[in-house]
DNA sequence: ATTCTAGGTGTAAACGTTTACATTTTAGAT
DNA sequence: ATCTAAAATGTAAACGTTTACACCTAGAAT
């Protein structure tokens, strides 16, 4: 067994009320009595038994993070970003995948209800109802990253995709491209909708028409990428510029284009 | 406040006794007030304490992970895995990256001293003697994980990178390749000196010669990469090949190749 | 000298479980 | 109807903290 208050209390000659007052900083000790139990505390590695913690205080110092089903480089970057911080406010960061809708619920409920962390971070794509009260009703606090939900008084941050997909929109017309096509994601996808917004939009404010036939709905697979190209090449009127609406179809389109022998950045 | 069994108990008019036994199939309880009380539960929504669980077994259904300061996609599928399997198990996976050698050690104390924890996957590029003997003396599991250490008796599982480099050089031999060159990674990394030796062993083995001039030695930046090409390429003998101990070592061989005009995979 | 104050300290309850041990109930054997 | 053993249940301690409350001391104000 572990160095406990008990066995410094003893050491010290003190009660275990004072130890844990030294400790935490917390109450009044006489300060050669203070010093007297940290040096003793120090000298038995003494470790603070995070459930006795966990049980009097109400708080863990942990946070809950919920992860999205895949992860790619970006999220990586803000796991690694929460890591980070976690460890300078010596936190700790108990992480969990969602696998789905329900596992979500299941994971808040557990999260929250149990005690086990003080504050969650979410991030998955979509919110169901039930998950969605189940945030609001929640008596610790709850963060949305990248979430796609309308929850107000829950704090969220977002990427701005209508912008994103303006700002690239714009910049293609700029460079006097005429015929811009775009291979949008599903449209259950609150990004995916977004960055079909800002490229229409764009295109509107820019004063290009909107063109149906340059509307392509993809899901974010390479696989809907490589159709998309193959279909849009096949009709009229060719695209000279392709937004694809994420990275994969990107793939997919690169992949395609070459098949067809269609050089990009040359043609197209 | 959460249910507790403390409710339970009342409103099944047993003894939280019971309901510990009935909750956890642990003890004699006749099968109806079994039932009874798990519907209870089940109607109060009640999740266990983990922390009052915690303090009284000594486990928690937690494990650390320990992870490298960066991550790459080899490392995120590794972490993803851990994590299905954790929730598959109903564990609950405790992250931490590892910031230095001294914080592997803080990190390590932290988690296995103080019972936050039931075992720890450890994930880092070297371990140093302070580590390692905290790991041995360790009362729990530690599992290493693509660390670089001779420890006996602690479980550990690593990519056989000498095999790896051994089969490349292999191959490009069997391609008739006569001149093969590498760059290698830092010689106080494992690693790279595991697939420095499976080059070497495999030149020796396969009847070719080994020629300090076609041993380069890099540190796995990229800026190493462009630096020993340009070294290469500048001196005799030539070489037909080059074995990149990593990735990015390749990357700045590429950029390097790129501007002295040389075509991969055609001049070498 | 007496009272008051406040800082220092101790006692014990509380947090929610698990579990050894004690006690009661049940049912089968006589 | 009584005894016995096994099964079911209850009591209370234990896990390691924090903290409200009570107590004690020493010096200041009277």
């Amino acid at each position: 067994m572990n160095t406990n208050i008990v066995e410094i209390a003893k050491r010290a000659g003190v009660s275990i009320a004072t130890v844990s007052r030294a400790l935490n900083n917390n109450g009044a000790v006489r300060e050669v009595t203070r010093q007297r139990i940290l040096s003793i505390s120090k000298e038995l590695n003494y470790i603070p038994n995070p459930h006795a913690r966990g049980l009097s205080r109400k708080t863990t110092d942990t946070i809950g993070v919920i992860l999205p089903e895949l992860i790619d480089e970006f999220f990586m970057d803000i796991i690694h970003g929460i890591d980070e911080e976690a460890y300078r406010a010596n936190k700790f960061v108990l992480i969990s995948s969602s696998h789905s809708q329900r596992n979500i619920i299941e994971t808040l409920l557990e999260f929250m209800g149990s005690g086990r962390v003080d504050g969650v971070i979410l991030m998955v794509p979509q919110l169901h109802t039930e998950a969605a009260e189940l945030i609001q009703q929640s008596k610790r606090p709850v963060i949305l990253l990248n979430v796609c939900s309308d929850l107000k008084d829950v704090i969220s941050f977002n990427i701005d995709d209508y912008q994103g997909a303006f700002a690239i929109t714009e910049h293609l017309i700029k460079h006097n491209y005429q015929k811009i096509a775009t291979i949008s994601g599903p449209s259950e996808n609150c990004d995916a909708e977004e960055r079909l917004r800002g490229y229409q939009e764009a295109l509107i404010q820019l004063g290009l028409s909107l063109d149906k036939n340059l509307i392509i709905s993809g899901d974010f697979t390479a696989r809907s990428g490589y159709d998309g190209f193959k279909r849009l090449i096949n009709q009229t009127p060719k695209p000279d510029a392709i937004f694809a609406a994420n990275d994969m179809m990107a793939v997919g389109i690169f992949e395609s284009a070459r098949e067809s022998g269609i050089k990009i950045p040359d043609d197209i």
